[in-house]
DNA sequence: TGACTGACAGATATTGATTTTTGTCATCCC
DNA sequence: GGGATGACAAAAATCAATATCTGTCAGTCA
């Protein structure tokens, strides 16, 4: 009415603010651009003066979401703890994170599973930024000698790989498979053995033999 | 019209032929079972009388799927290669496998991960079957000396875990990444490694912390 | 002047009436 | 009698009419 914007100026932070309430409150199917304008007292076409589309503040709100589990893992990665037990350390917690969503916010993991099916740009940056993170800790590990691996980015894209499992949404629902913290050990102990054995690769050490 | 089943008698085999037929050619969300029994020109009432609902027929054409998978595979389990690169030759096969039928039989794919998202008791056994394989392969490699791993089925379930990304359907959106054959190469040279290695472990290995 | 509005067209989703499908079973035929 | 049939009820899918939503833009107001 008087002031359109009932707390300050229309800005992009203040719009994936009043999103993500209305998103948590209604669900993923639910929320319109509409509602988020409601929420902040202004008409929709306010928002589109922010966000190109209603994709675009999605994804905003996604990536604003996958911070959120990356960002504390990056505490992980500066711990103090030698390098095996960081790598072990920060996959317990990013299973964790990624678990805890999954009961808590069931609608906009949801969502997020939507977007990595479509294997969207967003989820690409993420998983680059998780992939990083792991690569500094083996960087670390060959420092201290305790990893050695040829090449720390792609043995850190290949544990990320190896560990979709128990991470990638894709999978959630095995998640509560009885089963599921054995089979985590097992591939730890196996991806454990490879970075710290002697000589082992990190790439182009196969028969690299046509398929199909 | 005077014989009803055209081709001798009604058996669970001859349903399941017709039943594939008719799949292929509407795709999964169109066939009925008044269609499959039209194809063998009979009445569906006939065809309850060998599968009790249309989930178990469904079932059933998905096994016998899932076999012309997992058979093939065994002549590669039985070679005569050394057991690392017999273990590497079985992973290209599946993979091939599951990426040709991927691309060559879209629909009753999707019908399958369908199946794979409900952990349906098909899709555990055929699992297991591939686990097994994998378990001989690496027995072998452990009587050879080429191998040391406490349990070998562990490993081969961990093996298994570990290459979801290239073999799971819930996956199959990104087989046609670029780097998609660099990451398996990545997470292959991996498992070798660790697989190879002196005291690789294969469970209980490591702190075995409380996530969540 | 420039952020905001709200009416609008086209795209998308919802609804509920209608049709199809599933699964049962009394009956029929060889 | 053993196996097949087809009418039937309940469940599920379909479809078209209706309503809602997205994205645009000419116009308003400070």
């Amino acid at each position: 009415m008087s002031d359109a914007a009932s707390d300050g100026v229309l800005t992009p932070e203040r719009i994936l603010e009043a999103a993500e309430d209305v998103l948590r409150r209604f669900g993923p199917s639910k929320t319109t651009v509409v509602d988020v304008a409601r929420a902040l007292g202004v008409s929709h076409g306010s928002v589109y003066r922010h966000f190109p589309s209603k994709a675009a503040l999605r994804d905003a709100v996604t990536e604003r979401w996958l911070r959120r589990i990356s960002d504390p893992l990056e505490v992980v990665v500066r711990g103090k703890q030698a390098p095996p037990e960081r790598l072990r350390a920060w996959l317990d917690a990013l299973m964790a994170a990624k678990r805890r969503r999954c009961l808590d916010e069931a609608e906009l993991f949801a969502t997020y599973v939507g977007l990595t099916a479509d294997a969207r740009d967003v989820v690409k940056a993420h998983v680059d930024t998780l992939v990083d993170q792991i690569a500094r800790i083996i960087a670390d590990g060959m420092k201290s000698g305790a990893f050695s691996v040829k090449d720390a980015r792609v043995a850190a894209r290949s544990v990320f790989d190896a560990t979709a499992r128990f991470h990638n949404p894709a999978h959630a629902g095995e998640w509560s498979d009885p089963g599921i913290d054995a089979a985590f050990e097992g591939v730890w102990s196996l991806l454990r053995a490879a970075l710290t054995a002697p000589s082992s690769g990190s790439q182009t050490s196969g028969t690299r033999g046509r398929k199909g």
